[in-house]
DNA sequence: TCTTCTCACACCTTTGAAGTGG
DNA sequence: ACCACTTCAAAGGTGTGAGAAG
């Protein structure tokens, strides 16, 4: 819902601020703050509109009537609130404060599982308002994103000079936010000022939770509650109990049924996995570019970052902390980002790169293994600074070539390099192109240049003396790419795709968000039994969609699929590792086979948009 | 006796320091 | 010098549940 100052906002008007913040700040000049004529204009309320984000969660927390924990010390609220406002000067400084006011004037008590009136409020306690944090800040930085009041806390202390928001217990409140022209917290002159309550976050504040059923939707939202989720420790219910010891390893297809838990030294299933959020797909920054260039150099997704935040709008991949996935690769014909012509695409999915989202690390092995092996964690490596291991290098630091011969020793010991070396060349791969893992790349080096690289190197059968070994696998030898661009991928990509697609009536081309169609096409899979043969052999020959698009080569004979030097985007998204069917793209045995210098993973699920989408 | 409030606790996330390489 | 990135540890956000307070 958007509030238009002259539409639906309860209290929105240009006036004289009521002192906002001094509360906080005794320290602050009391006096009113004259309004200039030319301020008011340039706040005209007229076109500011605000509105509160999550509304969705928000009506469900409704429905059942919201209720905010308030103590001594101060809680957060939950949902917080994030509200988005348009239409402020976007070179102009404001301040954005939030209270809360009384929803009506009455006391509440939780009765026979309802909520009923109890006599007569308490009288109001002076109004004490929270100022964020950023503030003040120009206009087009609150524009830019919501604005969340995640750091406001309520107290039914009435003695507390923290700056929380005092309430009552078992009264009913509801945000208020207030916008002040203003260049500085401390300025005499603050200018005109808007006012926006928000009656759907309205709550009763309480010092437990009266409604279980609250109490259920906050475990299942907040993620700070995630330890009282039913298959967590705290859980009142046994489903751990009955989960654990139950699975064998190679139940491995199903395991992404169940969340993980570190337990005397091995991963052990410990309850019932979370829906999968919805995907979020990571686009390569180089995309859309031709064939050839990414057949040329290994594609990197090193800049790909996971989070737990399911709020998240910076186009970040979103998992769920102690649940297994596995990486996916989509490759989609196209000509640009915003292209309405998008091509037929291919998916290959990576089970040898499943791995399980943590926190923090649960596998002392792991941070061993981490740390060896990233160069960011070099650090903490026996040899450095951070080294915990006692008896190791404690008279000195070691000089920078000690380090690395240590390193190179390291290495060269724990590698196999005969298992991999047979692999190679027998055709075998066992696991994924280092490329994966991590290359850094810059723009403006001055010998960033493609003649500086040879395109493909051979497999080597020798590994290659000196630093080389240290970070390449003996699979396949390739080239360090040419230092290109550090490139910022835009992280308003995705709504990018989303705001910029247009959707044309009836049209056999992508009428839709690439991220929606995506997971559609995800969704339609995951909802039948996927058969990898079945898919790929009624593809043989590319679909059409009426323009002559560059197709990907097929090799129909071998299960595999070569891309032809045309465009194409890269996207890398996750999944969970099963849905108890085969896995989309990727059988049991469907292991990645090197031909040549290529890497060709089976792409048994080929789709097209126009299928999906025609006449829908 | 009932309702409301407080606090220690386990579990989990977030934040920031300290280090590295480019 | 700066930035991006890493790990780790500490700080902080959760609901629970027993017990205190009124």
């Amino acid at each position: 819902m958007a509030y238009s100052c002259f539409t639906d906002c309860k209290e929105a008007a240009v006036r004289c601020p009521e002192m906002p913040a001094l509360n906080r700040m005794p320290q602050l000049p009391i006096t009113c703050p004259s309004i200039e004529t030319e301020t008011e204009a340039q706040f005209s309320s007229e076109h500011i509109r605000v509105s509160l984000q999550d509304r969705g969660l928000w009506d469900k927390f409704g429905s059942l009537g919201t209720e905010m924990i308030i103590t001594k010390s101060g809680r957060r609220m939950f949902p917080a609130c994030k509200i988005s406002v348009t239409g402020l000067n976007p070179k102009v400084k404001y301040l954005m404060m939030m209270d809360m006011v009384p929803y009506d004037d009455h006391k509440h008590k939780w009765s026979r599982n309802k909520w009923e009136v109890n006599g007569k409020a308490e009288p109001h306690l002076p109004n004490r308002l929270f100022i964020h944090p950023e503030s003040p800040a120009l206009g087009e930085k609150w524009m830019q994103y919501p604005v969340s009041f995640n750091k406001l806390k309520l107290t039914n202390n009435t003695l507390n000079q923290n700056g929380l928001v005092i309430l009552h217990s078992m009264h009913k409140y509801q945000p208020r936010l207030h916008i002040v022209q203003a260049t500085d917290l401390y300025s005499q002159q603050w200018g005109p000022y808007l006012r926006f309550t928000f009656p759907e976050a309205a709550f009763i504040g309480v010092t437990s939770y009266q409604n279980n059923e609250i109490t259920k939707l906050k475990i299942d939202n907040n993620p700070f509650a995630k330890g009282f989720r039913d298959y967590g420790l705290n859980s009142k219910r046994d489903f751990k109990v009955n989960f654990k010891g139950t699975l064998y390893p190679q139940d491995v297809l199903n395991i992404s049924f169940y969340t993980f838990l570190w337990s005397r030294n091995k991963w052990e299933v410990n309850g019932k996995a979370e829906p999968h959020l919805p995907n979020r797909l990571f686009i390569h920054p180089e995309s859309p570019a031709l064939g050839e260039k990414w057949m040329q150099y290994p594609v990197s997704f090193n800049k790909l970052k996971l989070t737990n935040n399911t709020l998240n709008q910076n186009g970040l991949v979103i998992l769920h902390s102690m649940h297994k996935y596995q990486p996916r690769l989509h490759i989609v014909q196209a000509t640009d980002l915003y292209s309405q012509q998008w091509g037929p695409y291919l998916r290959f999915t990576f089970p040898e790169a499943a791995f399980i989202g943590v926190t923090s690390y649960q596998n002392n092995e792991i941070t061993k293994l981490k740390i060896d092996n990233n160069p960011f964690a070099k650090g903490f490596r026996d040899y450095g600074l951070n080294s915990k291991s006692a008896g190791h290098y404690e008279a000195a630091k070691p000089t920078h070539l000690q380090c690395v011969e240590e390193a190179m020793s390291r290495n060269s010991s724990s590698f196999n390099s005969e298992q991999s070396l047979s692999e190679a060349s027998s055709g075998g791969l066992l696991h994924l192109p280092q490329s994966i893992g991590s290359h850094r790349t810059r723009m403006n080096d001055p010998q960033a240049t493609v003649s500086s690289f040879p395109l493909v190197s051979e497999p080597t059968t020798e590994p290659k003396k000196g630093h080389h070994q240290l970070s390449q696998s003996a699979e396949i030898h390739h080239p360090h790419p040419p230092k290109i661009s550090r490139v910022n991928l835009a992280e308003t990509t995705l709504q990018s795709l989303e705001s910029l697609c247009p959707r044309p009536a009836q049209t056999t081309s992508c009428a839709r968000p690439l991220q929606d169609i995506l997971n559609k096409i995800q969704d339609r899979a995951d909802s039948t039994e996927a058969s990898p043969g079945k898919l790929f052999q009624n593809q043989g020959i590319w679909p059409s969609i009426g323009k002559d698009y560059p197709l990907p080569a097929f090799h129909q004979d071998s299960n595999t699929a070569v891309l032809n030097p045309s465009g194409f985007l890269g996207y890398l998204s996750m999944r969970t590792g099963s849905t108890g069917n085969l896995p989309i793209g990727m059988d049991s045995r469907s292991k990645p086979s090197i031909a040549g210098q290529e890497y060709l993973y089976k792409a048994p699920h080929v789709d097209m948009y126009s299928n999906l989408y025609s006449g829908n």
